[in-house]
DNA sequence: ACCTGAACACCGTTCAAGT
DNA sequence: ACCTGAACACCGTTCAAGT
C-alpha cells in the first residue's frame, strides 16, 4: 500500500492531562505486578491504569527491561537490614536474607525480574553492600565475600523463583511429586526411594541451604 | 460486531501436507531456540520453519508451556553421565556438573527454560538420578542428598542463565563493573572496594561454588 | 516537553472448514 | 485424525500530530 502522501487529520478526542513521572509508572507497574504477575504488568495495562497510552510512558522509560529494573528495586525497598553489630555477624546475615525471602514471597514476579535484571537500584545496592560487610565481619576474605555475596543472593532469589513460577503455572507440589512417584524404579531407583525428601521441608530446607552456602564460604577462603 | 450468520466459505489455497511430528517439532523449536535465543523460538515462527501455520502444532502439544518441558528435556540430551565408579564420586559429580552447564552454555536460552519448567523429562531425570547417587556414594544421607542435589542443579542453571541473559540483553561484563565502579565509596565501601573481586573469576569461581555447596552438603547432615 | 492515537510487526490460542 | 486460514485478544515500540 503505497500511503505516502495520505493526508493525516487530528487524531486527539481529548485534550493532553498532567503529566505523568516515573515515580507513579513504577509504583503502578509494581501493584500491577504483585497483584496478576509477570504478564498483568504489560506497558498496554499500566497505562489504562494510568488512564493513558501505552506511548505516553515512553517518555519516562526507555523500554520494558528499565522498566523493570526500576520495578525490582521499587519491590525490595521492604527488605530489612539490622543494625550490624560486629559479633552477630551470622544471625544478622540470615535474618536479612530471610527478610529478602519474604520480600520476595509476598510479591512473586518480583524474583522473577530479579533472577533476569542487574540489580543497579539503591535497595538493591544496599543489601549488597550489606551481605559484603557482614560476610567480612565473620571473617571472609574479598574474594570468598564477593563470589559468596553473589552466591548467597542467586540462592534466594532462586528458591524464590521457583516456587512462585511453580504456583503461577498452577502446579501444586502434590502432582509434580506423584509424577515422581510413579517413576520406574528400576531406571530411577534414588528418585523413587527419595521422593519424599525430594519434596520435603520448606522453611526448614531453606535454613539448611543458607548453612551449607556459609560454612561452605568459611571453609573454602580464597 | 453481530456475525452470526455470515457465510464462510473454503478458505485452503493448497492441500494438507503429511503429518508433522512432536519430534520434529522439539527439534525445530531448540535448533531456532539455540540460534536465536527464547524470542526465536515462538509457536508462529516454529511454523513457519515447518511451513506450516501455528494451529498445526496444537495437534502434537498442549500449549507453549508444555513445548517448553519438551525442548529443555530435549537440550539437556548430550550432557556426559560419566561412568559411575563410588570411589571417585566427587569427581564424577563435578565432571558431570561441568558438562551440564558446558550444554545450558552453548545453547543459551535452554538455562531460561530450565529455570522456569519443572524438569520431567528422561534426560532430566537421569540428571538428577545420578546426582542422588553421587551423593549418596559420597556419604550423604536421604535428606541431605535430596536437598543438596537441588542446590547444585539450581546452582548450575542460574549461572549459565545470569549469563545468557546478561549477553542477550548486551550488557557486557564491563559495562556492569563500570556502573559499580563509579558508585560513592562513602554510601558503598565495600562495593567499590570489592569491585574487582565480583566480577573476577568465571571458570574458577563456578569451580569454588560446586566447591562450597559441596563441602557445605558434607558438613550439614540431614 | 510531553500527551495522543494510529500503525507496524509481532504474539498464543481457538475454531469452523476441509481432507 | 490432522491440516488450514481466519479471527480474537493480546503484545512492545515508533511516529506524526497536537498542545
Amino acid at each position: 500500500m503505497d500511503n505516502t502522501n495520505r493526508i493525516i487529520i487530528s487524531r486527539r478526542t481529548r485534550p493532553a492531562k498532567d503529566a505523568l513521572s516515573r515515580e507513579i509508572i513504577v509504583k503502578t507497574a509494581f501493584e500491577l505486578l504483585a497483584a496478576e504477575g509477570l504478564s498483568g504488568m504489560s506497558m498496554r495495562k499500566i497505562a489504562k491504569h494510568l488512564d493513558t497510552g501505552a506511548s505516553s510512558l515512553y517518555v519516562y522509560v526507555k523500554n520494558i527491561q528499565e522498566l523493570y529494573s526500576y520495578v525490582v528495586d521499587y519491590g525490595l525497598r521492604d527488605v530489612i537490614l539490622p543494625e550490624g553489630r560486629p559479633n552477630s555477624w551470622k544471625s544478622e546475615l540470615v535474618s536479612l536474607l530471610n527478610s529478602y525471602l519474604n520480600v520476595l514471597y509476598t510479591s512473586p514476579g518480583v524474583a522473577e525480574l530479579a533472577l533476569t535484571t542487574i540489580p543497579i537500584g539503591p535497595y538493591s545496592l544496599a543489601i549488597n553492600e550489606y551481605i559484603l560487610a557482614r560476610l567480612q565481619a565473620g571473617g571472609a576474605q574479598a574474594k570468598s565475600a564477593a563470589w559468596g555475596a553473589d552466591m548467597l543472593l542467586l540462592y534466594v532469589t532462586s528458591v524464590a523463583f521457583e516456587q512462585s513460577s511453580r504456583e503461577q503455572k498452577g502446579m501444586t507440589l502434590q502432582s509434580i511429586r506423584d509424577s515422581y512417584q510413579s517413576l520406574d524404579a528400576v531406571k530411577y531407583p534414588m528418585l523413587v526411594r527419595l521422593n519424599e525428601e525430594m519434596f520435603s521441608g520448606d522453611e526448614e530446607r531453606f535454613q539448611w541451604g543458607l548453612e551449607v552456602i556459609l560454612q561452605g564460604i568459611l571453609h573454602n577462603p580464597k
